[in-house]
DNA sequence: AGCAGTATTCCTCACATGAGGAATAACGCG
DNA sequence: CGCGTTATTCCTCATGTGAGGAATACTGCT
């Protein structure tokens, strides 16, 4: 038989076969398309419709899979279940604060670097900014920061763990977003080098004006 | 009579007065509608008609005014002609590297301080993010970063404006997207007090590992 | 008051979207 | 091979979008 198997290619008629895939592929191929949708388009230019597309499946198969829609899809496009963000920074500073800068650059900057990380940072900048998503930066706000901040001596700790997660967060606009060279190539060891020793100083060091 | 003049308002028949406003506020309004959507819809989730809406006008007077539609659109509520960010980098950087970084991140915190620049910071960034907008990026990069990239001694200038440019971005996003605190609300001084300095040994001080 | 210019609306069209529901055919097991 | 389950498609509907074009009424000048 010369007839498309499964879901995807038409048959002469126009129709396309039904039925599942032998290979189980259609969520992963659901996400990818959706994570690629979501970093080109932001979160309100994307569509149900354009991501099945993208899959080569049906809008249907979208809504069957990811019931909530779009914000449903969105959020299980950006989840990542192999790596707990939270968990792993409180193994950073369990590790005490000497070279906790460094290590916190190290890892963060690690982590976006993966496949997929890129297009995962994008969306969730474009969502954020333009007020669609409030999940992750909450998240980073209470788990992550939060957890930095709790291992600083107060008074001024809340000022540290922002001047430190502004700078983070700088380097990651401008190597995924801004796309800016050097920073957006250099290699990851490189930036430890050149910046974890100003998170450091954010963290433990003097404060001007302080 | 107590039937609304010129546009705006419906009539008991359901329609609305035609001809111009009096005070051609017209155009300002649908900049400003503009705007608002978006910075909270982003640019895909933005439409004409929406924008019309906001501004309470017909779609059709958004073409007749921007007649190249939703880039136009954007392109020219991004558009501020009081300021020109290249001459004010160009007047800074004039003044010699002492100080540089202090008086870069007062006046780029003071200009997207300003009313209005939030939005359009948000703006950009989510425009950005998601692949739509490249042209304030490039122009940042060529006329804003690239004069004080000149103005560096050789042989590390594209490292120093990077991180520069790296922590300016970081303050940017983590005051106008994020929000987080106490970032957001800090006082421009204080954080040019904190900041400055930082971006000074960016430009002029020892980098690590160099 | 009359009138010209044009800002502003209304109408129309083709196409896209999310969402609900029924039909169907593919997979895998016995 | 037969069959049950369900993944997958097709169909339909209401609503929204960009864009073109004609009509109209408001402003401001004479």
């Amino acid at each position: 038989m010369s007839e498309p198997s499964a879901a995807g290619g038409r048959r002469q008629d126009g129709t396309r076969p039904r039925g599942r895939r032998a290979d189980g592929s259609a969520v992963e191929d659901i996400l990818a398309a959706a994570r690629a949708e979501f970093a080109e388009r932001g979160y309100g230019g994307t569509s149900v419709r354009g991501v099945a597309r993208r899959a080569h499946v049906d809008p249907g198969l979208v809504r069957y899979y990811f019931g909530g829609g779009k914000p449903e899809l969105f959020a299980m496009a950006l989840a990542r279940r192999e790596i707990d963000p939270a968990g792993v920074v409180a193994t950073l500073v369990a590790d005490g604060l000497d070279g906790l800068g460094a290590r916190l650059l190290d890892v963060v900057v690690g982590t976006w670097d993966a496949p997929g990380g890129r297009e995962r940072f994008r969306m969730v900048i474009a969502a954020t900014a333009s007020g669609q998503d409030h999940l992750v930066r909450d998240f980073l706000a209470s788990e992550v920061f939060g957890r930095v901040r709790a291992a600083l001596p107060a008074p001024d700790a809340d000022l540290r763990v922002g001047l430190v997660a502004s700078h983070l967060v700088g380097v990651l606009v401008t190597r995924y977003v801004l796309e800016l060279e050097p920073v957006a190539s250099a290699p990851r060891e490189e930036l430890v080098a050149l910046v974890g020793p100003t998170l450091q100083r954010y963290l433990t060091g003097e404060l001007p004006g302080a």
